[in-house]
DNA sequence: ATAGGTGCAAATGGTTTGCGAAAAC
DNA sequence: GTTTTCGCAAACCATTTGCACCTAT
């Protein structure tokens, strides 16, 4: 099967350049937030019905290797993944337990606290996960 | 199968006392540290050597739901469980990647981040989930 | 030509669940 | 005696992997 590659991404750290990747990085290019790795497949197989999930989870790990994607938790069993972004990309993510939209905080407070694991913990850090639950403004009154 | 029974959480708000959960409780209080189902079955298993997986399971959701233990996920795809500590019990963990030991880091930052998200975006928190990743003061030197 | 990627289906690992037997109250 | 839990094995769900085939360079 030929498809058309885009090769928008030939100056990245990508080695060989492939349909499936020019289609799942332009997708999560275009979508600019949290994806799962089922969501993303069930996109990309709008454009390629024989993508397979394999791939998908396969250039997920390469993407992020390469620092092209951040991979966050957010307290569920399954990753979410969303195009790294330039400079301070350092937040805190909130999740509604009510509506499950996940709302995205930044605060100078983030970065002092990283600062300040790094100094008083000699850790030198990689990677940065903060999220909290709790109910969005909409969705207050929590069952109990 | 007949067992001594430890009724020290009589008083909490667990309704039927069982055998198992007077030894799980006993074994995350004795712990005192992140434990994960296998880790806390692995334990059980030496005092009651018929006590299933299963039930770990389910008396770490009844626990978690009646609020004696808190719930991390820690970027692992498991999760790890710790008895719930009185007052300020917020804290960020520091996860090395080298040696895979987990460091509790506490700062008064992390209350006022979490009273900024409150004011700022009027989102009232329920769980609070803070780690990094990164390397510790011996395992400096990441691989690349 | 060849290193490497892809699809498929099977395997994995953590967690959940249906069910009949057994314990708690 | 009734309600709830327990142990077991099977089911689940996200993710990973072995393998034969195919593609990019």
């Amino acid at each position: 099967m030929r498809m058309q590659i885009n090769r928008n991404y030939e100056q990245s750290k990508i080695k060989p350049v492939t349909a499936q990747r020019s289609l799942l990085l332009s997708i999560m290019q275009e979508t600019g937030m949290h994806l799962d790795a089922k969501e993303l497949y069930r996109r990309a197989s709008k454009k390629d019905a024989n993508i397979s999930l394999a791939t998908v989870y396969r250039n997920l790990h390469l993407f992020k290797e390469r620092g092209l994607i951040d991979e966050r938790h957010l307290g569920q069993t399954r990753c979410y993944y969303e195009m790294k972004r330039l400079g301070g990309h350092q937040h805190l993510d909130l999740v509604c337990q009510g509506c499950r939209q996940i709302i995205e905080f930044k605060s100078p407070l983030i970065r002092k606290l990283i600062a300040e694991v790094q100094r008083k913990n000699d850790f030198s850090v990689t990677k940065v996960e903060l999220y909290l639950e709790g109910y969005c403004n909409k969705c207050k009154e929590p069952k109990r």
